[in-house]
Parts: C-alpha cells; sequence; structure tokens
DNA sequence: TATGAATGAGATTTCATTCAT
DNA sequence: CATGAATGAAATCTCATTCAT
C-alpha cells in the first residue's frame, strides 16, 4: 500500500491542480481543498508535502518562473544566428512561449503579481525574474547602442511584453499569442532603427 | 460631528481607506475592520453605505476609472493644439497622472485587475476602461494612418502605457512617472515615424 | 412640529405593523427597521415608545388577547338566550372571530405562542388566557353535567377550537373559518348529548 | 475516539443536541455554537455535515417526522383487529408517542410549526406529515360512513389530536399523555356514534 | 503514504439600541 | 417628536491546519 518515491509526482500534480483552481475561481477562492480535489487527493496532503499553502503557491509560482527562463534558454540555445536581433527576438518568443499561454498559466501569473506586491517570498522570485529580463535585453541592445540608450530600448521592450501579456491575460478571449508577438517584434524593430541600427532590424518577421 | 448628510462624505472615506488598506496588506488582508479602522468608523457601517464588501470593492474601481477618466478629459480639454499628437499625449499624460500615481491608487489598480478576471461586476467595469483607452487611441491615430497601421499602434501604445504602470507598481520604489512618460512619448513618436506621419511627430517632448 | 398626544397613535400603529411584518416574513426576520417601514416611521421610534423590541412584541400579544377578549365578551352580551349552549356558542364564535381571523393576526399567533414557551412575560399572557378559555367553558358546562365530565368536555372542546385554529393556520389558503366553526359547534352538540344533555344541543347550527 | 464512519454517528448527536436547544432556549436562541456544544463538538462541524444551520434544522424537523411516522406504522402493523376503530385509535397512539412526547421533541415541534410558515423547506415537510394525517383518518372513516361525513370526521380529529397536543406543549407542566389519550378516543367514540357506527365504537378504553 | 475528522481563528453581515440634531 | 448616523455584540460560515488511524 504505502508507495514510495510518491513526493515528486505528488508536488508536480499539485502545481497543476493549483494553476487549475486559479484558473477556474481565482487566487482569493483558490481553497486548499479545491486544489486537492482537483489533484484527486486529500486536502491534508497539502501541508505534508509542501508544509502549507503558502509553500504550495510559491512553489506554482517557482515551476512557472522556471518554465518561462527554460522557454527562453531553450529558444537562444537553438539559434543559428548570434546577433543581438536574434537574441532579443528569442527572449520574445521566449516569453510568449511561457511555456504555455494557456489560461491557467496566465491567470496564475497575474494573480501572483498582484499577490507578490505584499508577500516577501514571492516578492523575491518576481523580481529576480524582472531583473533578468531587463539584464538580458539590456546586454543584448548593449551590443548595439550606447549604454544609455540600451537602456531605454530594454525598459521600453520590457515594458511592452508585459503590457502586451498582461491585456492578453485580461482579455475574455484569452491572449492572442501570434498577435502580441507580432506588436512585439515590430516594436524590436522600431527601436533598432530609432536607436540608428537598422542594419540590425529584421527585414521579415520572424514570426 | 455632523449628525446628518453623512453619506457622502463617508462613502469617500471608506474608498480611500479602501485603498489605503490595500496599499498597506494587499487586498486578500483588506479586511472590513481594517478598512473601516483605516477611516476611523466601525466595521458594520460599511454593509450600511455600500451593502457589503463586494459593494465597497467595486465603488473604489469605479472610483478610480472615474479618476482616471476625468485626469484624461481634462487634458484633452486644455489642448490649445488639436493635432492627433497632442491628443495622444494628453492620453498618456492623463494615464499617468491617474490621480494619484501614488502606491494605493496603483496598487488597488492592480489588485482589482487580478481580481476582475473572476468578478462579473470588477470584470465589467474593467472591460468598459480598456475598451475606452483602446477606441480613443484607435481614433486619433486614423487620422494620420490607414484603419489597419492605426488599429496595430493602437494596440501598442496601450500595451505600452498598461506595460510601464505595471512594472512601475512593481517596483519596490514606486512608479518613476517621469520615466514612464518619457518612454510613452517616445515609443508615440516611433509609431508615427514608423507608419510615416514624420510630420506629425513631437520634435521637444512635451514633459 | 412637534406633534402632541401622538403616543396611541404611534402606538397602535407600530403594533399593526409588527402584525404585518410578521405576516410577511415570521417572527424571526421581523426586524425593528423592518417593522419600522411597515409603519412608516424610523426604527429608532420603537425604543422611544416601547423600550425595545420586546416591549413592542409583548404590547402585540398583549393586543391580540385583548382583541379575543373582546370578541368573546360582545357575543356573549348580546345573547338573549342564557343558556349553556348559547354562552358556549358564543365562545367558540369569539374564538373563531378573534378580531380578524386574518393571516397577519393568525400566524402572529402562533409565532407567540412558540416564542412563548421560552419567554416568561409571554407566557404569562399565554397562561391567562388559556385559563380564561378553560375556566369560561368548564364553569359552563358544570351548569348541565357533573364536575368530572364537564372538566373533560371543556378540556376537549378547548382542544378543538385551538386544533381546528392551528390547522387552519398552517394551510397555505388560510383558515376556512366558516367550516372551523362548524365543526367546533358540532363537536359542543356531541359532548351534549354523549354526556347526556340532548335537550341542550342545538337542533338548527348558529352559523 | 474513532476517527473515520463518524458521519452517521454525528447526524444522530447533532439532531438530538438541536432538540435538546431547542427545549432550552427555544428555536430563536438555539445558535450553532450552543448545538454544537450540546454535542460536545465544535461550531464548525455543523456546516460540515448539514451544509449549514438550515440544513440541520431540517434533518431535525424530518427527523421527527420520521418517528412519528414510524411509531403510527408500528402500532398500525401491531394490530390483531383490521377494524376502522382500531386502525384509527392506532393512529391516535402513535400520535402521542410521538417517539416521545418529551419535551425535546414537543417544543422542537412547534418550533418548526411556526417556523415553517415561512421557510418553503420546512412547509413542504410540514404538509406532507398534514396531508398524510388527514388522508389516514379519512380513509378509516370511509369505511363505515359516507364520504362527506368521513371527510368531516377526518378533520375534526385531526384538529382534536393536534389541539391536545399543542395545549400539551404550551402547559408549563409538558403533555399529560395519558389524558390527551384518552380525550382523543372519547372523541373518537363520540364521531363513531355521532355518525351512526355505534357498532364500531370500542366499548373499553384501549389505553 | 494518505485520509477525513475535527478544531479554532477569523471574516462578513445583521441588528437592536443609543444619541446628536 | 422624530430621524438616521453609528456602534458593538453576536451569529454564521469558511478554511488552513493538525492528528489519529
Amino acid at each position: 500500500m504505502p508507495k514510495v518515491g510518491m513526493e515528486p509526482i505528488r508536488r508536480q500534480q499539485l502545481i497543476k491542480a493549483t494553476m487549475a483552481a486559479i484558473d477556474e475561481v481565482g487566487l482569493a477562492e483558490a481553497t486548499v481543498m479545491r486544489i486537492a480535489r482537483h489533484a484527486g487527493v486529500s486536502a491534508g496532503i497539502i501541508s505534508h508535502y509542501f508544509g502549507g499553502k503558502d509553500g504550495l503557491l510559491e512553489a506554482t509560482m517557482r515551476q512557472i518562473l522556471t518554465d518561462l527562463s527554460h522557454a527562453v534558454a531553450a529558444r537562444r540555445h537553438a539559434l543559428e544566428d548570434d546577433s543581438p536581433r536574434a537574441h532579443i527576438g528569442a527572449i520574445i518568443e521566449g516569453n510568449f512561449d511561457r511555456t504555455q499561454v494557456t489560461d491557467p498559466a496566465a491567470k496564475t501569473w497575474l494573480a501572483f503579481w498582484a499577490s507578490s506586491m505584499h508577500k516577501p517570498a514571492l516578492q523575491r522570485l518576481q523580481n529576480v525574474n524582472d531583473r533578468r529580463l531587463y539584464a538580458n535585453l539590456c546586454h543584448q541592445f548593449k551590443r548595439v547602442m550606447p549604454r544609455a540608450d540600451a537602456r531605454n530600448a530594454a525598459r521600453g521592450l520590457a515594458a511592452m511584453i508585459d503590457g502586451l501579456w498582461l491585456r492578453g491575460a485580461l482579455t475574455p478571449d484569452g491572449l492572442d499569442a501570434p498577435e502580441a508577438r507580432h506588436l512585439a517584434h515590430t516594436y524590436l524593430d522600431q527601436l533598432l532603427i530609432h536607436y540608428g541600427c537598422q542594419q540590425f532590424a529584421s527585414t521579415a518577421e520572424t514570426l
């Protein structure tokens, strides 16, 4: 009866269930019982594996960030072209893969954003991620423009990515990923042109 | 201690207190008791004046949207210049006034964004506002570029505004309004240039 | 402005409103605010005139009992015939007049019955009334039968009256007073015959 | 302290506790906390097992009605004599067994009567029970008298039973069951004689 | 390992009453 | 005389967590 090696399976199961519950009724109504029901287990087990609800929420956010990180890294490693444009394009693509731009992930993400303002544990994760996006963009932009311009470009593109994503999450029909990607890439080209790097702008959209 | 005609005063007081409480501990922990304490009244009065907590939250969101609407409208009415650039600039300015880009308003706004995904009453308000921003931008862009381009420009600028604002709300130090406005205006000019309307782009930032 | 001599008017108004409220939503939901609204006055005034909600409820029950008492007394005084049958018949009639067998009075009555089991003030009123009905019936029956038989007859008729009335109050369509009176009178005649007083039984129903 | 399969035990425990609480302080003051204290459990468990206070109250009323139904059915099945008199007598006996004519059951019953006027769920139960009593009596009376007479007899006896029971519940000393049964049986005989069925009336009381 | 029974803290809401005007 | 603003107590319900099995 007592199964061994269940831990990783259960953890994954519960994290998935957490996103499903948040997608269904929102973070505020995502009770441990509802999450447990989604996972097909009893409520008590959450404390067992995650120490409590907060532990589960933190693990869930961490999962989403890890997924995002992987999505970006995978695309960058797959690049044949080492140009800044290619790297930044891969970052954009990764952000709109976001493992899944599906409702569960998107709503969970936004819920955590709001929640992170008042929960140090989440805030830490949030900041690390924010800074990584900004640093990555900045680094690539600096390869083709002065430091100050690069910073502005990075801030602008980061805002654009988050803004597209945020508006997508709020739209009743869900995020239109192809359109969002198109707008982001267009904006990237505008930035490169604006800061005098026409030669780096793509002529054909990558999408 | 006036004892008559308190209703509008109390309502205003309680809406302010709601924002303060959300700023302080987040929407999830903003209990009626905490809100009431902020307002210096008893908890029961919230049900008296707003029918319940939900009524207060809805009224608070409505207030924020009204404030935003007024901030934009005021700036547009004050324009001496009727150009699209001027109108869109005023919309940007209005969005970064947001009556106050103060923490209480910003955090309340973000909290409602997340919450609106699962509360029809808030979602309605949210959608009306979203569509108004997009429609206004679109209308102005159409004055200087083809319909399809105008739509993309409007979508991009709306995303940029929300993105800047979102990242500002999440930054520990709060939103840096001047910088955000600068980035938005820069993007606006890029858009006008990109779509071949150089003559409408401002040469000197309005900020 | 300050009107004088309002007291009796207000008291009557509020007692009526209490019955109306109990009829509408039951004793448990008959809040002072609802009662006050029925009377077209503010809630605070109830404490003013009755010292509090309990005072109003007690006054209301007292009113109902007084009305009942008057209804019986009036019919007995109007009798031309001094026979036991006539007196008992008048008591039956009075109980099914009950000032009004209308829903407000009937529901209020039943509500007080239940409530009186745990409220000494109401219980006292209740007992006085119960005993008066029993004593009156007993006294008349004793004029035509032995003491022990009279007691049983009185108990039986009192139970019949209350039973008819109770079942009437619970019937969705309300109490069918004519039928109830008919059954009670029939029972009275059966009693008189059963205890060997045929000569006193009415031949034609009084209804 | 068994930890599994507690549900039926707890449900029964809580229904008993509900009657005890109503007996003690009345329905209006029978709070979940008081009921829980009577059962020796925490208040939260009531919502767990009954979905809420209303669910518990409904279950309690249902229990009382079931008990009554069983009490009547058992006596009728045990009859050796199939005469109408015997059946109706068994119905009377069952109604004054009422599992227990104890105070808790009696006061709970009366409380529900009053309450049922404004709570559809209780009203339904109440009506089913009322109609069953009437239908059963009617059916038996019809075996020995014309339909119209049977209806009146049934109405009269039903009223007598409820009336005796009601007055018993209100008496400070509680219901005197033997006397009540005696009066009901006497009335039954009067009815049978009145409607010309002397041969069916019992000569010796069954009590 | 996993369940579900149970608790107790906390949140919202209702309501009778008081009081200044 | 009358109002309605305001309070504070109480009641119900929800929920994360603990624990025996």
